[in-house]
Order: C-alpha cells, then structure tokens, then sequence
RNA sequence: UGGGGUAUAGCCAAGUCGGUUAAGGCACGGGACUUUGACUCCCGCACCGUUGGUUCGAGUCCAGCUACCCCAG
C-alpha cells in the first residue's frame, strides 16, 4: 500500500558537513533519503557527496543544472556589476536553482520533500509554515532564502536550523561522516581563486565597465585611478591605493562618467531606500509597516518603516544605515519570523 | 646661480635639552571572519637624502655635497 510507504527526501548535498549531516540525521528520523548534488558547471567533482551517500547508503543523483546555472547565475552576476550593481548569487541561486529547478527535480523523482543543511527553520505556527531565523544566529542563513514561498515551505526540511555549528561538527564527527572535519565552503561557488574580478573580465570582455577611469571625492577631484568600475562595491575600502588622512571608501559609483566616488566613512550612512523585485512569503496586511530589515547578509537587524508602491518598497530606518548597496537585498523580519525581501534599487 | 628654508618608510607625519627596541594615520601584504561583494578584527611593514666630523653615544650637533621649495634677481 502507498499509504504504508515512509516519506521521501531528496537531500541537496554539496559533500559539505552541513548536506551530509542533514540526510544523516533525516535517515535517522526514518525517511526514505535520496541523496542530489548538482552539477553547476564543468569543473566539477561529487566525490565528496558520493562517498557521504555510499556511508550511509543511500541513492545519490548527480542534477546537471549546468545550462541554467550559467545563465540564470553566472550571465546575471557579471551582468549586475557590469552595471555598478553588487549581486548576490547566492539569494538569486536559491530562487531559482536550489529551490526552483532541484525542487522540481525532487518532485521529478517522487520526493515528497528537499531537505538543506541551511541554518534556519521552517515552523508550523497558526496553521501556516513560517520562515525562521536559525537557533544559532551567528550562523543564520534565512537572509539567503526570502524568496521561498509558503508553498515551499511545506515542502521544505531544514535539520540544522536548531543546530549550532559546533553541535553540526560534534554530530557530524560521532555520524563518523566521512567529511566531518572539512572546512567550511567560503567564497563564490561558482568562482575559483576567489578572484571574482576576473571572473568578470573573462567573461565580460572588451567593456566600458571594465575601463580604467578616475577616482574622485564628493567634490570631484580627481585622487587616483580605477581599472573599471565593475570592480568595486559600495562600503569598499581595500584597493583603492590612495593615501589619505583617513580611510577613503567607495561612496558611489558612477558608470555612465567611469568615475568612483569615493569619501568618507560618514558619508557612507543613510537612513532610506527603495527595493524591487520584492517577494513577500506573507505579505503585511498594511503599509506602512513596522519591521526590522537586514542591508546585507551577516549583519544585524534594524527598525524600519516599510511602504509600498506597486511593485517597489520605500524603506526608512530608524537608525542610518552604513552602505547601502545596490544589488544586494534587503530582507524583513517580524521578530524571528523572515516574512520577504527585495534588491535595493536606490536610496 | 645672492639670500632663506626643508630633506624620516609608497604618501602624510611625530621625534623631547643628543642616550637601549625611530610614534601615529593612510596605502600595501598576510591571516581571521563569511554560502555574495564588502565592512570589521588581528599580524606584518624605515638601518632617518648623501659623505665626513664632534661625542662613550646622533634622526637629533657641525661641515661639504645633492635635491626640492621660497624670496630676491
């Protein structure tokens, strides 16, 4: 009878300590564990995922999302600096990558749930689910995932939002996981040597973005040069090879005249912005709303008044905010609950 | 080619009446942190323009040289 049949969990596994982890601990909660790692591009090794799945004996799949990770990631990313924006691929590839094509392709082979080893927590709280900032909230990782939606959540399982990440590491070590002690991935994925900016410029080519031009002050005096605005970010200190009084930042940037503007630290702060592409997973029932916002990952929370305009959000802050960046998301809360988010399109 | 001034790390800049290890800031390099880019934090980073001299001892005094700056021509 299907109805005698256990639940089935595709688990997305990297060959982390994180992905291994969670299928142990979902096998362990007597589901039927299948093991997914997905292929993002050419250079590419499951060694790590296969040996974890073969430990614990389970199936393992390799997902070829090779095509639309190159153009719905990799094109968008370099496209977004091209234009003086700084992305996040990582909100972007959980939107339509982990929790749009490898949510599909669990469905595909009869899954009834994706499991991560993301550090937040799905909770089923007045009939609905809720998107939860991790237990341990050094390591939360809800900010990366706004654009979930109700739906997904009910098919979603996320074990280690109640973890810590020694908890993860001890478990993992006990497990005997064969990769128990590997270090923590860092960086872009997608990017070897960690050097994003030639990423850009392999990719990119011959363009304006990638020319050199001036790097001036509020005032517009000219203080050093840039290799191509697409290689700075706003709040940017490093690298800019000026000597001054002060530490100088990247305040503005400028593609149309190829000039960064750069100030400082104080003239980094605003207490406003605007954001599109807003996804809400519960939408406030009235505007102007009271909640807190996340500028950037890995950054603290702040009271903030959101209003909205059709597709846009206008947020204010009751406290300024220091570099608000283009690109990046802003991201809501109600206590712990992460309700949506947006791409900071101005301030 | 008369007079005056200054010469300390890539840049700015402290260096007392000459006395073990030459402040600090910026920049730069390395590390930590980190499923984005940044920020932040930690560590590192000078034989004192040059040549002689005076001193037990000189970045700190004296002289020559060199460079630059200023005022005069």
């Amino acid at each position: 009878m299907a109805s005698q049949m256990r639940k089935k969990v595709a688990v997305a596994m990297s060959g982390g300590v994180d992905s291994s982890l969670t299928a142990a601990l979902l096998l362990e909660r007597g589901f039927e564990v299948v093991g997914v790692t997905m292929q993002l591009d050419d250079d590419f090794s499951a060694q790590d995922a296969k040996s974890v799945a073969s430990h614990l004996g389970i199936v393992h799949y390799v997902a070829d999302f090779r095509e639309i990770f190159r153009t719905e990631i990799e094109d968008y990313f370099v496209a977004e600096y091209l234009r003086g924006r700084t992305p996040n691929p990582c909100v972007r590839c959980n939107k339509k990558i982990k929790f749009g094509k490898l949510l599909d392709f669990a469905k595909s082979i009869g899954a009834d749930y994706l499991a991560t080893g993301h550090y937040a927590r799905i909770v089923f709280e007045d009939g609905k689910f809720k998107l939860k900032k991790g237990v341990d909230l050094k390591k939360d990782q809800s900010y990366v995932l706004y654009n979930l939606t109700a739906e997904n959540l009910s098919r979603i399982i996320f074990p280690l939002g109640e973890f810590s990440k020694t908890e993860t590491r001890e478990l993992a070590e006990k497990l005997k996981l064969p990769v128990a002690n590997k270090p923590d991935s860092q960086e872009i994925c997608f990017i070897p040597n960690d050097d994003y900016k030639d990423f850009i410029s392999r990719r990119a080519g011959d363009v304006d973005a990638l020319k050199a031009g001036d790097i001036v002050n509020t005032s517009g005096k000219v203080l050093g040069s840039h290799n191509g605005v697409a290689n700075y970010t706003i709040g940017q200190r490093k690298g800019l090879g000026i000597a001054a009084e002060y530490p100088l930042y990247v305040v503005r940037i400028d593609v149309e005249n190829h000039q960064v503007v750069v100030g400082k630290s104080e003239e980094l702060f605003s207490d406003e912005l605007t954001a599109d592409n807003v996804h809400w997973i519960y939408k406030p029932e009235n505007f102007p709303a009271k909640l807190q916002a996340k500028i950037r990952y890995g950054f603290r929370v702040s009271d903030c008044t959101v209003e909205s305009f059709g597709d846009n959000l206008h947020v204010t802050f009751n406290e300024p905010q220091r570099a608000i960046t283009k690109g990046q998301s802003i991201v809501f809360y109600d206590g712990d609950e992460l309700l949506g988010g947006g791409i900071i399109s101005g301030q």
